[in-house]
DNA sequence: CGCGAATTTGAGTATCATCAATTAGGGTGG
DNA sequence: CCACCCTAATTGATGATACTCAAATTCGCG
């Protein structure tokens, strides 16, 4: 029998480096010169494969690893005391996940791949053992979290302040400008959540969501077919905001 | 003239240790043993006296400090692209503030006094330096920052998925288990956000804070006296989440 | 091809925002 | 010390937005 620890992790330890990856320059390594990008290379770590509908981490397991995504989307999402979940997150490959659980020493959201996925396993006690030796690359952790805070913090603008249209219109063009910081087309894009996981994320019901799509499709801002999107009019989306006369 | 390189600082350097401060059980040293406080005792940093109304720092201000709330009450805050201030947080003594910062070297909201307060200014670099020679510092400071992840998560729960009086009663009983925690009374205190204040952080209007308000007060949930308020049915107040069949 | 799930669309409604008027307080100056 | 003013808060009336319930349609998968 397996030892209960903990749930079974690397299932093969394929050794990975930074220095190599193709995602070095907007992941991890993010901001670290050439020299100590080697010196992550002393992190050893696993990749993962979770297949669509997998769930990498859940709420309340133990905190052990951040995952960097390789390739593929995550959703994290918590349960509410009704028993709904709660959509907190969208990760696209090169962020990071499971920083949140570093508070309690268990992750504070479960995290689902949205599409068969890879994600890089990194232990953090181990990064931190790095990070001693390295004040630039303890300076880019800290980096990573504080700019999990901000990410957040525009979320909660977001809920706090916008209506349906422009709530939609603010979720795609942050994910348009994510998607074109990694290389991918910003006006191209297939959405991995569903109307119900994307109004749960933006605070609205299913229906709403798929009214709004409908709306900015008349006007001729989007077009949508399922979870395909082509943004047509990236202006008149921006402008979704300014307009905010009301 | 001054020097233009940043705000005036540190008026009076006053030398101030963890050690001996009241507030070392529930702020940066809280889950350090008695010797690693003391070794944060190397740490030297100035107090300062904040006016009710001051700006303790802006939103783009150089990140340079931490600051620990030593007594009184801030908000902390956005302004939105349309001129509106959308407020973020609000901190009571024993809270940490300026993590938000570390991300792009800048601060990403701005903290402004609602009453008189002091604050440790605790240089950021410093800290880090001690943190390099201490590894449970350095987690936790990294507990610090994931804390305030866990704590905007559930801010967004509220903000996606909660009605005006769920929000209210959330907030209201997040700020008494606080002030619990702080040693103070629980169940009677005085709020220092105005109703538009309040209602910017939930995300309702400012008459839909002072009518919720009346509510609770004639469900006999609260007593409410302009800012002054007293919970006179914790349960009943709790119960409000719960009661969320719709 | 057929079934179940996801999506779209419609109609009616509840909640919260808006507009507006009134009251209460806190601070200032006569 | 009181009158006055400006701001904050309360309360009411009305309306817009987004939710609920419901039905029709499409999609994806076996």
């Amino acid at each position: 029998m397996a030892p209960a620890s903990a749930r079974p992790i690397p299932v093969a330890a394929i050794k990975t480096q930074c220095s190599s990856c193709h995602l070095k320059d907007i992941c991890l390594p993010c901001g670290l010169t050439g020299p100590e990008v080697e010196r992550l290379d002393g992190l050893k770590f696993a990749r993962r494969k979770i297949a669509a509908g997998e769930v990498l981490y859940r709420e309340g397991d133990r905190f052990q690893f951040i995952y960097a995504v390789r390739s593929g989307t995550f959703k994290s999402s918590l349960m509410l005391a009704d028993g709904r979940e709660q959509v907190s997150g969208l990760h696209i490959a090169g962020e990071l996940m499971g920083l949140d659980g570093l508070a309690a020493g268990k992750y504070a959201s479960s995290a689902t791949a949205l599409e068969d996925t890879e994600v890089c396993a990194i232990p953090y006690a181990h990064l931190n053992e790095l990070a001693q030796q390295s004040p630039n690359l303890q300076m880019v952790v800290a980096r990573l979290m504080s700019r999990e805070i901000v990410r957040e913090h525009s979320l909660m603008m977001l809920l706090g302040s916008m209506n349906a249209e422009e709530r939609l219109a603010a979720f795609l063009l942050n994910l348009s400008q994510r998607m074109k910081a990694r290389g991918y087309s910003p006006c191209e894009f297939h959405l991995r959540m569903s109307r119900a996981e994307i109004g749960s994320y933006l605070g609205m019901k299913l229906e709403t969501v798929s009214r709004t799509f409908s709306a900015f499709q008349q006007q001729r801002l989007l077009e949508v077919d399922k979870k395909h999107i082509r943004i047509t009019d990236l202006e008149g989306l921006t402008r979704m905001f300014e307009t905010r006369v009301h």
